[in-house]
DNA sequence: TTCTTATATGAATATCTGTTCATATATTTA
DNA sequence: TAAATATATGAACAGATATTCATATAAGAA
């Protein structure tokens, strides 16, 4: 039975609450878990990944489907890039981005049974 | 063939772009399912998430399982209450809170799936 | 009733974040 | 070479957000 750890610990449910901290996910973990979800939480960024789950599309058609600017939508794409969901092609001076896998395909269509549930 | 709506419309791949906006979702459902992921792009809420994945829980134990304050704990929970991830139920001056449905934790393992394979 | 405890909540604060703007770089075209 | 175009990027700004603190409410205990 492993000791509380914290200093000054004063728990309603005693038991449950320290089995629960026990059998937490480390703080790392759930660290980049919530990251993860917070790249997927703005409106600019679900819309490049819907229109890249579409097609392959450069910068400035990006900025024309999202009625965004081509500066919002290169910041935002740095953002997606970094975050490993899509991956970028240079062609002359044009740059063709994709999303990476389909992994991010699911977790967004997970994220749209959600809300059409609510 | 629908004509372009903006009005300084010009694409790098007209008929493509043109294409992929049509076809998009429109802004509302696209904002709701950033909002959605928003609540989960957040350590505390991640943290009270996969804590109410392991047991129904009362504020003040959450604070401790989380390391975090029974305020900071009692915000957040209005917040997920708001966006039906959770439920509560009263016994005397205590409150236990619960996850509202299989589709929240289908979504937090999603997302933990997708960071392990990183 | 009075005190303590559990939770909720509004306000204030500090931090974070997304867009804009100016500018830089790279590539193509004239 | 010079001009135009596509993208990238740093700084500044505005708006959003999470925590803290003080306080309120509600319920049980003394």
């Amino acid at each position: 039975m492993a000791n509380c750890n914290c200093d000054t610990c004063s728990c309603i449910n005693e038991a449950l609450a320290k089995n629960v901290k026990k059998k937490m996910l480390n703080d790392d973990t759930l660290f980049d878990i919530a990251e993860c979800f917070k790249i997927f939480g703005d409106s600019t960024r679900i819309k490049i990944i819907y229109a890249l789950k579409l097609s392959e599309l450069c910068v400035n058609d990006l900025a024309f489907i999202t009625n965004s600017t081509p500066s919002a939508i290169s910041h935002q794409l740095r953002i997606l890039k970094q975050a490993k969901l899509v991956k970028s092609k240079k062609v002359g001076k044009i740059v063709y981005y994709s999303l990476k896998d389909n992994h991010v395909i699911k977790l967004f269509e997970i994220g749209r049974e959600h809300i059409e549930e609510l």
